[in-house]
RNA sequence: GGGGGUGUAGCUCAAUUGGUUAGAUCGCUGCACUGUCACGGCAGAGGUUGCGGGUUCGAGCCCCGUCACUCCCGCCA
């Protein structure tokens, strides 16, 4: 096949392995698809890849080479080539896998294609190899509008054609390279990759997790972390003083455009810290990561909120502060309002908060009960509004406004035509929750309506710090920690611990870019009888139940434990972000449904009777047919 | 567990609101074509309208059930 006697060029090799078809193996590539330029006219090349297109004149027939670079435009003539292999030619469908040599040469005048780097050239080939005939495709791969269209569930059935696809390839790429650069980053900061078991112990707090049978032990089980939590405190313990990992975690519940069951957390813990150091650390790596994959130069440091801040102004603890339209309180003003909705409230210790919708007034009734509906289901009786058209508040309830009332809210909201002001009249966590999420959905209207326009290259970092270290759980009577029972208080608020827990702030901090939780951590307890206290007067854990679940911890901490402390990143969440993309799924290899279910290799499925004997298994639910 | 959306040719979408033989683009097959690059031209094939019931003279369209995908709530310490 090598007739032409293609020589090796002294060019880096883009694969230096030899390919596994051997009627080709004396005829590897000597390029890759996006490297020739008009310099190279003359020089014979070998290139191997995908047929991404086909034009056939008749006379002569054009032929896009595709591989994971870029594309090259060869040309066969069949005034130059035996007719077998013209006759080959031909007959490819897209995607077959094909290899050619030839000679390269800069493309007759005025047929230059300016879409693609090597659109100068073409490659006037010689010899061809069919290393892979491909099928009819069930969806194209090389139309990226048409692609991207495409059926979910059929790209994830035919996932390698999908990722074929340059915009899925480009998104892969981008993940291995921030990987990369973020174990650069933490080598240099004298961080060790330290792997942790995936082979663990159920821990029944957080999120309910996947159990897997163990044959030497009927009825014993391990576990799939949720995080590497505990692994990455004990190994403070062991005098690590720096860990990171890129770690696998796994959660069994229902999942979400930014949630799969099993994902990928920046996992990292550090001793003889306090939250300056972290947050610190954090805003070098994430400046590291957006130079490396987008070359954009973030701001440092951060801006920080504390939670009751997020809250009262954006109405969740991770705003998007892109959007503007801040919540303003109105408590003052309505205190002794004729409107009793409003005046009930606040005598009942609520408070009274609004937003100004800036240019919704002409919002539908559809939209008015989208709005209501997110308001009831956070259990408000209804969503007050005023709409402001032609010069007139309208609304039912601007009748028991009096004039300092108007005059106060125009005011404070800035009020001007074609505005639509909601309100909420609550408790203060439910009332900033509610218009919280009515922000949100007015902002999406806006945004589809091109009336709120948000660059894409815009990105909002912020700490949230200050969360309250517990949450009170009405239906079981109880308090429960916000973010993990490991978490440490504030120092000055330690001693509130049994007398006022909802007083009591947790040194717990949130990674939060355009509205997404990029991440949590906390600076932990290192001291025994503070998390003691902590399990069984503040959580109610039992003695006995403390031990055995947490008994090798507390064990750790006897022995010298140093003051520590970290974080998690969602890896995926992050790559999500510098891809542009909202779903996860577009920056995962193999990505499951949202039932779980990997729809290529169609798992999970049932397995033999024998191995469930030798897991001591038997399965009682009816099968299905 | 609950709510919304979607499901029609290999792909992406139509089908005048229950009425004749379910259409179009791309793809596919065939013909012709020597400078295309989303090649252009001519012709053709391709359908259990996700599946199962029901209402009706008549159902892609209405009703009930079911399956799959998707978005959201709950859940995710």
């Amino acid at each position: 096949m090598n007739s032409t006697g293609v020589a090796t060029t002294s060019r880096p090799v883009f694969f230096a392995a030899p390919l596994v078809d051997c009627a080709a193996s004396s005829m590897k590539r000597t390029q890759h698809c996006n490297e020739l330029r008009p310099a190279d006219a003359g020089k014979p090349v070998t290139l191997a890849g995908w047929v991404h297109s086909r034009r056939d004149l008749g006379g002569v027939l054009f032929i896009d080479l595709r591989d994971r670079e870029g594309r090259t435009q060869t040309v066969f003539d069949p005034a130059d080539l035996p007719a077998e292999v013209f006759e080959a030619a031909t007959r490819l469908h897209a995607e077959s896998v094909i290899q050619v040599s030839g000679v390269v040469r800069a493309r007759p005048a005025g047929t230059d294609n300016s879409k693609i780097a090597t659109g100068q050239v073409e490659v006037l080939v010689k010899e061809l190899a069919v290393l892979n005939h491909a099928e009819v495709l069930p969806f194209p791969v090389d139309d990226p509008e048409v692609a991207a269209k495409v059926n979910e569930e059929l790209r994830l059935q035919y996932r390698y054609l999908d990722l074929r696809r340059p915009e899925m390839t480009r998104n892969l790429r981008l993940r291995s390279k921030v990987a990369t650069a973020t174990r650069v980053f933490m080598e240099e900061q004298g961080f060790l990759e330290v792997e942790t078991p995936t082979l663990f112990k159920s821990t029944p707090e957080g999120a309910r997790e996947f159990l897997v049978p163990n044959r030497r032990e009927p009825g014993a089980f391990y576990a799939l972390p949720q995080s590497p939590q505990q692994f990455k405190q004990i190994l403070m313990c062991a005098g690590i003083e720096r860990y990171f990992q890129l770690a696998r975690c796994y959660r069994d519940e229902d999942l979400r455009a930014d949630r799969q069951p099993e994902f990928t957390q920046v996992d990292i813990e550090m001793s003889f810290i306090d939250r300056e150091d972290l947050y610190a650390l954090i805003e070098g790596l994430l400046r590291r990561v957006w130079k490396r994959a987008l070359g954009v130069d973030i701001t440092l440091p951060f801006r920080r909120i504390t939670f009751e801040e997020a809250l009262n102004r954006y109405g969740i603890d991770k705003p998007d502060t892109r959007l503007g339209m801040e919540l303003v309180d109105f408590t003052e003003e309505f205190k002794a309002s004729t409107f009793k909705v409003f005046s009930g409230a606040v005598a009942a210790g609520g408070v009274v908060k609004a937003i100004n919708a800036k240019g919704m007034a002409g919002a539908t009734q559809g939209q008015i009960e989208t709005m209501t509906a997110h308001a009831k289901s956070l259990g408000a009786k209804g969503l007050a509004f005023i709409k402001v058209e032609q010069g007139e508040w309208k609304s039912p309830i601007v009748k028991f406004f009096g004039e300092s009332e108007k005059a106060s809210l125009t005011q404070k909201l800035a009020i001007e035509e074609g505005d639509l002001i909601l309100f909420a009249a609550d408790q203060w966590l439910n009332a900033c929750e509610i218009l919280g999420k009515i922000r949100l959905y007015c902002a999406d209207v806006l945004k589809a309506q091109g009336r709120l326009v948000v660059p894409a290259d815009r990105f909002d970092f912020l700490w949230v710090v200050d969360f309250p270290l517990l949450s009170f759980d009405k239906e079981m009577d109880r308090w429960y920690s916000s973010h993990h029972p490991f978490t440490a208080p504030v120092a000055e608020d330690i001693a509130l611990l049994k007398a006022d827990p909802k007083k009591v702030r947790g040194q717990h901090y949130d990674i939060v870019v355009n509205g997404v939780e990029l991440g949590g951590g906390s600076i932990r307890i290192h001291q025994p009888d503070v998390q003691k206290t902590i399990f069984e007067e503040i959580l109610a854990i039992s003695p006995e139940e403390t031990k055995l679940r947490f008994g090798y911890m507390l064990e750790a901490f006897k022995y010298g434990a140093p003051p520590h402390g970290g974080i998690a990143l969602g890896f995926d969440r992050l790559i999500a972000i510098l891809c542009g993309t909202s779903s996860i799924r577009d920056v995962i290899a193999f990505p499951k449904t949202a039932k779980g279910v990997c729809l290529m290799t169609d798992s999970p499925a049932p397995v033999s009777a024998r191995q469930l004997r030798d897991l001591h298994i038997e399965v009682k639910a009816a099968k299905k047919e």
